[in-house]
DNA sequence: CCCGCTGTTTGATCGAACGCAAAGAGCAGC
DNA sequence: GCTGCTCTTTGCGTTCGATCAAACAGCGGG
């Protein structure tokens, strides 16, 4: 474990940012790694929240299934994140269900370390606060979405988030940096597959985008941006 | 302004609860109570957070209105309820409109001294990070609701949600203590009026609840809560 | 190299819910 | 009491998107 790394890190992160070097050396005095491979739960829904968990490396899937049995996906976590930081505060079992996508590695604290040290460095509370706040509006604006959007328009913005957040640019456009099926992106979206492959293969034929098994690529980002037009 | 009064009210909110009478003393001391008049704005959507609202009488609508114009009702505000709180503490403009269903008395503090007021009493941030994750929870579960559920569902759970927060006893079941149209139900189920006008017709018929101009009377709760199954 | 698995495409059908249109009904003001 | 306004109900046609069904394609393992 590379701690010097680790520290530069931290001090990046929105959790722990702003704050000291030496503090961030006593919360990274208390981390352990953790190894997570593909396709691994993180945690799971239901559980309760023993551990904070900070994404360091790799991708990891919030996923949430309904009580009728339907699969939601809720986002994606990149590095820097902190998946069921909300349920780690408030002490409530988790939300949803975490699974890495790619092998990930990640940074664990037990929760009562979690509350000493936000007690001792209150620029940490800030920062959730701050955080669980952008988490409040992001689904504000998610949950809109869903309630006045049709699914094309969904599904464009769902593209264009992902690729914003793990787009590396490739021959013909930018493509998402990691495996992607059709029925990922229709859980993001809120629809089914069919209805995903129906519209990708249309954005396809009109150069929007290009596609693969598991793999998308944005060729026109400003084409699909203006499917999202209205808002 | 009855002062002892707000102090026990303080004492019983989720942002200033678990808080010392002489900390809530000073708290009350920087308050300026704020009366608004039935369909009048609290605050409107992109406007910057000036102010704290802290709702102590009526009940306040959080409405939000979407580029293409889609109006959509987030939640309704009882008295303890901090609208807009996750603008303020995080300075950025609000992202809804805040009206007074009735005529409705608030207490407003200056954002400013919000900040002072956190730091000096770290119990409020850590009430605020409660609330604004139990906020954050709270939107999960709408978007996820309108993902996934049909309008029939949706609908059944905004008048349980309604009646659950806002329900007096009235000869033939519950009644939701505020002028409720049906197109303000819509807007919460994220349907239009016209749908919302046939459901609530049919479940009048078979029993479930009972109308009327801007009134809504739940008459068989358990039956409604069965609409929702499923989840 | 072939087989089987998993993921993708595509067609056909069906139904829920929306949009449009118009007619009722409660309520307030004059 | 009449008038006008807002809110509600209801009918009808249409569309979007889900569901069912089946073929197709990339990829890994034997």
């Amino acid at each position: 474990m590379p701690l010097q790394d680790d520290l530069d890190f931290l001090s990046r992160t929105g959790l722990f940012g702003g704050l000291a070097p030496d503090a961030l050396e006593v919360i990274a005095a208390r981390a352990t790694p953790r190894l997570v491979r593909a396709r691994q739960a993180v945690f799971r829904q239901g559980g309760e929240p023993t551990h904070l968990h900070l994404v360091t490396k790799g991708w990891v899937k919030i996923g949430h299934v309904t009580g009728s049995g339907a699969p939601l996906t809720i986002r994606i976590m990149e590095p820097g994140d902190v998946p069921g930081c909300v349920a780690v505060f408030r002490r409530t079992p988790y939300p949803a269900t975490a699974t890495a996508i790619v092998d990930s590695r990640l940074l664990t604290w037990p929760t009562t370390a979690v509350g000493e040290l936000m007690e001792r460095y209150p620029r940490i509370s800030a920062n959730a606060l701050e955080m669980v706040g952008g988490r409040t509006e992001e689904m504000l604006h998610r949950s809109r979405e869903f309630a006045t959007e049709p699914v094309e328009r969904r599904i464009a913005r769902v593209l264009l988030r992902l690729v914003t957040q793990a787009g590396q640019p490739v021959g013909e456009g930018m493509e998402v940096s990691f495996p992607l099926s059709r029925q990922d992106i229709a859980e993001m979206a809120g629809t089914t597959l069919h209805t995903v492959s129906r519209t990708l293969r249309m954005w396809e034929r009109s150069g929007l985008v290009a596609g693969g098994r598991q793999r998308v690529v944005i060729r026109n980002e400003k084409g699909l941006r203006a499917v999202t037009a209205g808002d």
